[in-house]
DNA sequence: CCATTCATGTAATCGGTTACATGATTCT
DNA sequence: AGAATCATGTAACCGATTACATGAATGG
């Protein structure tokens, strides 16, 4: 009755099929660069690898320090280094996006142009500033391992196809923030040179 | 004090602004366009409508009809309107992304590159049509509408950011599953190559 | 002294999916 | 007769976040 183990899990073993590790360390890498893609709280971790370990695809082992707690250092398993490898390249399915900017987009034509702008601004600076992490961080890993990061068998593979991706994505979407803000300032931009007041924005404006 | 209104009430308040509907209605809508960015089941539409309305933010009238079932026709209140209007432009932290071809790419290095190709290239597909469908929607729409979907305060505007943004994502995420079966393909094919030193060397490059 | 880091757990809650449930009407 | 669409609800479950809980050691 292991529990079927689920997509948290395959994260833990990808991470423990690079390097053993406590909960904590797991909890540090699951903020960064792991975070970038999939997010965990301690408290989801350590039932995971409890479940992990009963499942038989990780063990652990106690270790004493002098100056800190101890701690349990996670392996992973001939049999979680199959799982994750089967894992890996099972099919799936599309992922259901959930993204709450572009649901606000979608009813963008009734807020305020200016508070519009800002918020929009002030996403693409966000964005902006994430791909400028990933970036800095290719480029380290570049200097660090150069042609060995292509190397499709080595663990750092794994974080180049990553943080491409997450450049990639952080680069579109910043984008896009600035694209709408644009066009709402082009927009607004008109109307004063116009000096045409556009159509009225249905009752929740004109009754004022 | 009633349960707060959440993300899904903000999205059922935006299709009711543009026209009302019945909860059998929105739950169409939010299959498409709204599920490009935000999904629901009908489970969890009917009880948000509940919610909303005894919030006061909307109102529902029945309405029989001959040859059909009848309907709760639910309409948006002005107190609707304010509340969905002051959510649009209400900050909003950036979205915690979960996405787990990204995380099973952490892992690809593990995995056996036939098999990865097929995954990615089958990924690549996936969005790829998803955005042509985004494309037609869009091309669709500026038959109907014309230069009139630059109109930042009508509903179509809204429709238009959303579509750009789907566009976008879906290009670059398609472009980046090509980019990793590429990849793959031009290791595997080196290894082929360094048994038969006729072969031609491909380099891994990076793409986008 | 108090905040922070290291270190590990459980409990309560919440948003969302899946399953259960009902019933009318139309089309094949 | 059976499937599909229209139409509306509740209940069970599950993954994830937030809160509760403990305790040692370091640094300011």
């Amino acid at each position: 009755m292991d529990g079927k183990i689920q997509t948290l899990g395959y994260a833990l073993l990808g991470l423990l099929a690079r390097e053993s590790a406590s909960g904590y360390d797991l909890l540090r890498q699951m903020q960064a660069p792991v975070g970038y893609f999939w997010q965990a709280q301690h408290s989801q971790i350590y039932p995971e690898l409890a479940r992990l370990e009963a499942a038989g695809l990780i063990t652990h082992e106690r270790v004493e320090q002098q100056e800190r707690p101890a701690k349990k250092v996670y392996s992973i398993t001939e049999a979680g280094y199959a799982a994750l490898q089967s894992w890996v390249t099972r099919n799936v399915g599309l992922p259901a996006k959930r993204d709450e900017l572009t649901l606000r987009a979608y009813s963008l034509w009734l807020a305020d142009p200016v508070q519009a702008i800002a918020l929009f601004r002030e996403h693409a600076r966000s964005h902006h500033a994430l791909r400028s992490i990933y970036e800095a961080k290719l480029e380290r890993m570049q200097q660090e391992w150069g042609t060995a990061l292509y190397q499709i068998n080595h663990p750092q593979f794994g974080c180049f196809l990553a943080l491409r991706r997450g450049i990639g994505s952080e680069r579109e979407y910043a984008e896009w923030c600035d694209w709408v803000a644009d066009m709402l300032e082009g927009a607004t931009a008109d109307r004063l040179a116009d000096d045409e007041p556009a159509g009225e924005r249905r009752e929740a404006t004109s009754g004022g």
